[in-house]
DNA sequence: TAACGCCAATCTGTGCAGGCATAAAAATAA
DNA sequence: TTATTTTTATGCCTGCACAGATTGGCGTTA
């Protein structure tokens, strides 16, 4: 079942994009990915408009399919989260994500006591449980998925579709996480309260005690990994000038 | 200068799509959009890539393209969100983007004080200058302009492309809010307060201040305009199925 | 008879090759 | 400098072959 062509295409390119080996400003001809992926012409301009539509490239009449600075990119973008998490500036990407959560989730977490349907909060309480439980037993693997499908879980009963599709990411840099070795060699008794008393909260409606143990979480995240992105410069894209081209 | 066909398709079909003119779960056919709307292949197919990455359909062989339900769409799809904000379900896409905002824009202006480069601070002092004079003064248009540009400014001074981005569909809705004539006559004097303390927190790094004042804010605007979305019903999309059809 | 499994026909997206039109940069002329 | 022509790469169109999934028929079996 190989992905289809134009997906690889997409892949090839958007990869060597963002990790730097295409650099910014490089203009690619379509005739010339022709031959050099050897495909034909109308799977390099789908792919040209997927990337596009990502904000890597543009293209425009008589010039070419020019590569756009990182500020263009679609920090939202699903494939750019990947792209960037597997490139050099994984740090920068690293602090975005962790910073949007450590604001969103908290919130969800608010949301979630107030509007979460009953087999939501029901499960909550069944995972934090089993969290707990291999968390003590020293089980990192399971304790991660776990780990993912409670926030998954709180993020989807805000009732906020912007907040439940962050749960992908947040998964993907969870699982970085341990990949690294960045989590202790079991989990914290601390968070392991932690998200008991958001389960709790949750499930009785106390919205403001959610918020406070899922921000106390997120504290703890945020201190724990924010080694990673040591200098990972910012940047500012001041927003008066549209800067075009 | 009328922008490119498969453009052009994107825009009919999504609009259509999201405000529920095209069911979800329909089944289109490529060869009769061709003739339906007098495009050739290429454009078609180009415009479905799109489309099928914002999440509205997917296309498999011998069946054709199906229209996806609303909780694959892509929340943070730019063309979506612009598609929902002009569709019956702008209420709902009017509370998910503030809920976003109102735990956003504070640790926006909370990493502003830290990190914002010298020109924003001072500009950020000048625009909210400006705010005063010209909301004292009941010069609406002007002040939406400021408004826009202040938070804009803030998101982008948090040194967090994914913030920054955020600046566009915000921008959206403040507009919006006054072409429906949700604004007040004049601002009231307490919200241009609080803009100048933002901004004077944030040009002393006065993180915890600038994210006290910017909280304030949105608690205001979040009582402002929430009458909107009535009962709009929220979406909870259980993680634990991927359910695909 | 009814249920099951296999196979072929069919339908539709995917990919290929080549053509012309057009817009915009670059070169040239005024 | 300004106006005009030339150049050239994308935008758009069309005909064709292929792949893969659904459907229905056919024969076998319980």
């Amino acid at each position: 079942m190989p992905t289809s062509l134009h997906n690889q295409v997409v892949e090839h390119l958007g990869s060597r994009i963002v990790g730097g080996v295409i650099p910014q400003g490089s203009i690619l001809l379509a005739a010339d990915l022709e031959d050099r992926l050897e495909v034909s012409r109308s799977v390099i301009r789908e792919a040209i408009r997927v990337l596009a539509q990502a904000g890597l490239v543009t293209s425009t009449k008589r010039v070419g399919i020019r590569v756009l600075a990182p500020e263009h990119w679609n920090p939202f973008d699903t494939q750019v989260i990947r792209w960037r998490l597997a490139s050099d500036q994984q740090g920068a990407q690293l602090r975005s994500l962790t910073e949007l959560r450590s604001c969103v989730e908290p919130m969800a977490a608010e949301l979630a006591a107030v509007h979460a349907p009953e087999a939501m909060r029901k499960e909550l309480l069944m995972v934090s449980a089993q969290m707990s439980h291999y968390g003590r037993q020293g089980d990192l693997v399971r304790f991660l998925e776990l780990d993912i499908r409670f926030h998954a879980i709180v993020l989807a009963a805000s009732g906020n579709e912007m907040f439940a599709t962050l749960a992908t990411p947040i998964g993907a840099i969870l699982r970085g996480r341990t990949e690294l070795g960045l989590m202790p060699d079991r989990p914290h008794e601390e968070a392991l309260a932690w998200h008991q008393a958001v389960a709790d909260a949750i499930s009785t409606a106390d919205s403001a005690g959610a918020r406070k143990n899922m921000d106390s979480i997120m504290r703890r995240t945020q201190n724990e990994i924010s080694g990673i992105w040591q200098e990972a410069p910012r940047l500012f894209h001041d927003p008066t000038r549209p800067q075009r081209k």
